[in-house]
DNA sequence: GGATTCCACTTACGGCGTAAGCTTGTCAAC
DNA sequence: GTTGACAAGCTTACGCCGTAAGTGGAATCC
């Protein structure tokens, strides 16, 4: 009585089941036979909709990009910067796993309408569009390096403080106790402060105001 | 009458190899039994030395961080910021595709001088313990963003820039022309200014002179 | 000289990506 | 209603992979 045993395999539920399957248990953890068997189907048949492997990579890291929520601009560029870049992290620590990925490989066409954002932020507060791309890439730079260290680790670990006093380094045990902890959240505003705090004296200098430099 | 036909096998050894074959042919490449062929062996025999894959690639993202040459501190700590930075960023482009590794994964002990370096140039700067950590979280985050940038990125590619232009978005357009070429040098100092000029600003409101904030 | 230890070797297993070919269900054209 | 083409599933097979388990011979110590 069923017209359809089950849904038709699609390049769209191939790239979704690996999604999932990657943020369950990693992309290491990725085989062609695991996501063919979580679609019900023999490995081979997947390749009726993916050209490979790194095909079905590519897709998901391209997800993450594409989750990328644009917020509209406002008057103030220092607002839409952080919006921005809040953006941008928000997309990644929403599939952490697959956004190692998406960090690691050159960031493809799915990258251009953030990219397009920033240098509109940018040129909104004075840059010409050369210093936009400089300034958006070291934005872009710290947010990407602050991903990645929350990314890569892993939950609380109670050794740490005590190993980091036992090295004996003057400095990195004096600070044993900020080092042993990982507020990323503060860590990251703490940061994203001052790279705009920056780009707004170099915005300054470069076009609006009277100010030096 | 040699007395012996080559050299016994060593940690040491197999670690040299493994980063000269990644190094060569990539991390995706390196497999025990080519590593072991290398070295005129067995797959197996790697196993008396080493622990297991993980155990090799592990050892071989420590080799960058163990190579960084730390500067020597000098009267002015800007000038040795810039210099732990410059001599991070030297390690890793001087094994790149190791380093995507190192970046990777989360960094472990041979990272702890460096971190005592940062510290240090960070509490002469005037920052307290607490304060430093969190600066040199944000000085590492973007030269770590940067140089995974550079290293991902593959050589000039001439389709780019009318790509780009291609896309319709008008702020990517306008700057096609900048965000096709990749001056990496100097952008990663463009970048890195600035974060010492902001690091700079905090610096002082935190201890040293009587300015604002 | 016999025992012990080291370390490379061999064999084997299960899993991987995917090339090649086969089967079956659907549907348009006659 | 039959036929033929095509899409999209399945099966088989190959050569890789990491590594568990066991073998054998040389060097080292009593």
């Amino acid at each position: 009585m069923t017209p359809r045993r089950r849904e038709p395999l699609s390049r769209d539920r191939v790239v979704a089941s690996a999604l999932a399957l990657v943020e369950l248990h990693g992309v290491e953890a990725l085989s062609m036979r695991k996501l063919a068997a979580e679609l019900g189907v023999e490995a081979m048949s997947l390749y009726n909709h993916v050209a490979n492997k790194d095909d079905v990579l590519d897709a998901i890291a391209e997800v993450v990009f594409a989750d990328v929520a644009l917020p509209p601009p406002t008057a103030d560029w220092r607002v839409d910067a952080r919006a921005l870049a809040d953006a941008f992290r928000a997309a990644a620590l929403a599939h952490p796993r697959t956004a190692s990925l998406s960090l690691a490989r050159q960031l493809g066409y799915p990258a251009v309408p953030v990219t397009e954002a920033a240098l509109d932020v940018l040129a909104r507060a004075g840059f010409d569009p050369e210093q936009a791309v400089h300034a958006s890439r070291t934005l872009l730079a710290y947010v990407i390096g602050t991903l990645l260290r929350e990314i890569g680790s892993g939950p609380p670990d109670e050794t740490r403080e005590p190993a980091l006093v036992a090295t004996g380094l003057p400095r990195v045990a004096e600070a044993a106790r900020h080092l042993a902890v990982c507020h990323h959240e503060a860590e990251y505003r703490f940061g994203l402060d001052l790279v705009l705090d920056a780009l707004a004296l170099r915005a300054v200098g470069a076009a609006g105001g009277p100010s030096a430099r």
